[in-house]
DNA sequence: CAAAAATACGAATAATCCTTCAGGTTTCCA
DNA sequence: TGGAAACCTGAAGGATTATTCGTATTTTTG
């Protein structure tokens, strides 16, 4: 891939009055929308602004360019989904398999209830990608995971352990990501969830016994 | 996701003359190019046809749009992946286990020589992936590896057997996607070949067991 | 209440890009 | 060789978009 340079994120302006704060608010409700009704491609800060009732110069006031608000709309989602995975994955109730059983269905069933907005926003992440904040996003979810594996396969190697992590996160959000990309019945979820679960949970043994 | 008129696709006409074959040849080479290059975002037909030595005339006769490029190259790639991954599940000389690990390695290699090309196609997805004619590429890929499933799980049931190839296409398609979105070192692409083809053999084992 | 600060507005700007088409050039074939 | 078919050209049309900025409005503050 070609390194072009990769946009300015960060905020421009914090709101510091309370109708600044529901402008934001309603942008970014609009910008949700947007994407899941038009799609990546027709996305565009002039329709985003039309539809929260807003001028597009609002818009610029609070976010320096589109990268911008997608980023942030991304950011808002991984904080979400990390908040519930890592409920899941520290429930000291379930055994470690049944914890990835639970997860994988968790996220496959969150990530497809939204499908049409994740489907839109994977197809938009060439735009912002390459933003420096995103890379500190994913460390985060990164170290969750970990920590979780060491519980779960306290006598296996490290390096070993950080790779099963990774591979699970990695496999995982790709498959969250292929379904969004078109609708899915119920059943297909569910099997599908199964199989991943199943696959995970195979690994994570044949790991176990060998560490 | 939204159900956008999927853009029509096929080729608007052959060549029949062979300074007309070079020139497709041509525009190919120079689209692959420009996406390795430039990227997706400034994937252009002024710029392929400029790239081509070519006029933008020239191309739309032989593409009848951009999306129509753009598959094309994709699916140029496909039947190429198809091949290797092929020769390499029906050697009768490896054992089921032995042709996982192999193709795992292959195709995440072959990814990841590419990896400028292929990222950026995967960038442009969104032009290209509803056109009918992409729908076809992939049933085909399905057939092969049902068949390999099929050897390597006589007895598993049916709808399970069929539900795991998937799972592993996909999975294996959305590594090889991860992988070409930045540049890795060689030790990185092992280490993780590895790790996937355990985590594909434990699966299938696991499978057998059962069924 | 009046000045200052914060917000909001939206027409206009400056690019960029896809695609077409009228007219010229080359190749083929009878 | 002459006409037809295939091919090539590239300027121009038509559309869309990200972003700015001068101006107007609202809120805060002293």
């Amino acid at each position: 891939m070609i390194q072009r340079p990769s946009p300015s994120i960060s905020t421009r302006k914090q709101p510091k009055q309370a109708r600044a704060t529901e402008l934001v608010a309603a942008i970014l409700q609009a910008a949700t929308q947007v994407l899941a009704v038009e799609g990546a491609q027709r996305f565009t800060t002039t329709r985003v602004a039309e539809r929260a009732g807003v001028s597009v110069g609002s818009l610029y006031q609070y976010f320096p360019n589109k990268a911008a608000l997608l980023f942030r709309l991304q950011s808002d989602e991984w904080r979400q989904t990390t908040e519930l995975l890592c409920g899941i994955l520290e429930n000291a109730e379930l055994s470690p398999i049944e914890r990835i059983r639970t997860l994988v269905h968790a996220f496959i069933r969150s990530e497809c209830e939204e499908a049409a907005v994740r489907g839109a926003l994977n197809d938009a992440a060439p735009l912002y990608r390459d933003a420096p904040e995103a890379e500190e996003a994913r460390a985060a979810a990164s170290r969750t995971v970990e920590t979780f594996m060491r519980e779960t396969l306290p006598d296996a190697p490290d390096t070993g352990r950080a790779l099963a992590g990774k591979l699970i996160i990695k496999t995982l959000s790709a498959a969250g990501a292929d379904f969004s990309e078109r609708e899915r019945t119920a059943d297909e979820i569910e099997a599908y969830s199964d199989a991943l679960a199943d696959m995970f949970c195979a690994y994570l043994r044949s790991l176990g016994h060998r560490g």
